[in-house]
DNA sequence: AGCGTGTGTGCAATCGATTTCTCATCAGGA
DNA sequence: TCCTGATGAGAAATCGATTGCACACACGCT
């Protein structure tokens, strides 16, 4: 591998004026930048990123921590934070904490080690020291999706309570009085402000909450599968069900779909996030939409302008749900 | 932050001896290496990643190049790349080159000047150069789920072939004599297989193969859609559809559903890769599975082989597929 | 006592780029 | 002709860690 001496070597000139013409921060004669860049051509030669991430103390890379790969609404908020990404000069890498706190603190301490230009985060637990650590060595940090109490950092979020009381609101405008919520953690913002929203929205109508209509999961679809047995097991069956994300929802459809139980007819459902092909699914699903793509966009313009500018109040944008309804929900 | 020179400083030794402590190969007086890690955390230290890159000229990061981080394909894969990469010391980093040749060609760059420690790729392009440049530059590689002709790779595939096969095949035995194939990018080694898999079965129970009833689709929801469409309305309609990949099989269902076909009695339909929650989908798919995780695992397995011995020939790993039989294509 | 051996530490070079500082060169004005 | 200022190129320091080499010290043997 050609290093900027050899370089400098062939085109006769120092190794500043490759540095110089590779950067092109100040001016170099023309004709020694021909030569140069001839030298470059020739030997194949690409500038070493490690040595000049050293001697900058600079990358160009945003780390982009997910809880979890494989639930479409992260990937999809992914290409948003990548296209603002590439058009600011940063490429994204992506890592996936599975959920696990562990991974979880292994990738935030890749990501200073590596001395990366940025960091996106959905944490996976309220576990607020290794986002801490992240601020105090000013890496600019963006928290998505999930609100950390006793950090103060940027914040993408969306309005989950008001997604939770549009689709709780509808199910009871629907004729629905035994209405369930499958939660999601009690330490994620995300699955306490959902159920706000729901309770909130009972409240409204004159029901009462009931905590045996309450379950708690994972946000994962072996949980929502669970939480629905559960619900039709113990206790005096819904008639309908609020699923505080996509995979439970999908999981309680699936468990609904197994015990021969008609949707919407003998229980209706409304899920949180979109989910992809949600069209082919019967019956249709109706959902609370969030704008998935726009939080992404909108963490990564605020990591661009942390980098630039990273002293200044920590900004925190809420972007508004809204609900789609469709077959599930509707009798 | 803190350098290893403070750390010596506050401990009472030299850098190197807090190096020597830091990285366990060489012996240390117990009494210093106390003092060394007394200072290392009393300081809050942590190694500069960069510096020790620069210096080993490696590091534990493996680059992950994907065509398309929406599919479920890929992040199921992906998974078996982190399991085995985590028990061996490195991290995951994943980046998204969205089917895109010069995206792909960006992050191969990156990972070459950022000196990864290895790369799986699933080649969105037959364009070998960038491929090559990677191998040229002992950069371990592994090339995934997209055959390349010219580049001698250690390679992870499944028998595309066979899987269509089986798939038209078992189409032939439900009494279809009209079967279309919605196919990949000619490009896409994925793509041509299936094709003459499908090609294959077809002339093996006699039947024509006919060009009408053959499209090329770019992998894609929108594409299967279109394809789906463009057979209906050109030529006569099939009677049922062999879809090259997963995305492409829900774009033909959508097309189906939104004009009225019923599944499987006017169209009947198989589909590539597996569809996540295929058992919600109405009528649920019958596809051809490939062991995704597994292909990461193989993948990663080889990665990990070629980073302790980069020389040795390049191996070429298949795994098989299977037909999953379910309601799309049964009358 | 003297020498050899082994153990462990520190010094300093090194990885490959960037950047400050210094200096040579040249143009233009007095 | 000489001086001044501007311009641009090169020499060398620097980023923070690792590691070959030299050396100090302790111990054991003759």
């Amino acid at each position: 591998m050609a290093t900027i001496y050899d370089v400098a070597r062939h085109a006769g000139v120092s190794a500043a004026t490759v540095s110089r013409v590779l950067n092109g921060h100040v001016k170099v004669d023309p004709a020694l930048a021909e030569r140069v860049t001839a030298a470059v051509a020739q030997l194949g030669y690409r500038r070493n990123a490690v040595a000049r991430n050293l001697r900058t103390s600079q990358t160009s890379l945003w780390a982009v921590i997910v809880s979890d790969i494989e639930n479409p609404f992260f990937t999809s908020m992914v290409r948003g934070i990548e296209d603002v990404a590439s058009s600011a000069g940063f490429s994204v890498v992506l890592c996936n904490s599975d959920e696990n706190p562990e991974k979880e603190s292994n990738y935030i301490a890749a990501a200073l080690t590596e001395q990366m230009a940025g960091v996106v985060i959905s944490p996976s637990s309220n576990h607020v020291d290794d986002v801490n650590l992240l601020l105090e060595s000013e890496c600019p940090v963006v928290v998505i999706d999930r609100e950390l109490q006793g950090v103060d950092a940027d914040t993408v979020l969306v309005d989950n309570a008001h997604g939770a009381d549009l689709a709780t609101t509808h199910l009871i405008e629907q004729g629905n009085t035994r209405i369930a919520c499958i939660a999601g953690p009690r330490w994620l913002s995300t699955a306490t402000q959902r159920l706000d929203g729901y309770a909130h929205a009972l409240t409204q109508a004159g029901l009462a909450v009931d905590d045996d209509l309450i379950r708690y999961a994972d946000f994962r679809e072996r949980g929502g599968y669970d939480a629905m047995s559960s619900l039709l097991d113990e206790g005096a069956a819904p008639q309908a069900v609020f699923a505080a994300n996509n995979l439970m929802t999908i999981g309680a459809m699936e468990c609904l779909v197994q015990r021969g139980l008609a949707v919407p007819s003998d229980v209706a459902i409304v899920g949180f996030d979109s989910i992809p092909w949600a069209d082919l699914i019967r019956p249709t699903l109706t959902t609370v939409a969030q704008p998935t793509y726009e939080v992404g966009r909108r963490a990564a313009q605020l990591l661009a302008r942390r980098s630039s500018t990273p002293d200044g109040p920590a900004e925190r944008v809420v972007l508004p749900t809204s609900l789609q309804v469709r077959g599930s929900s509707t009798r």
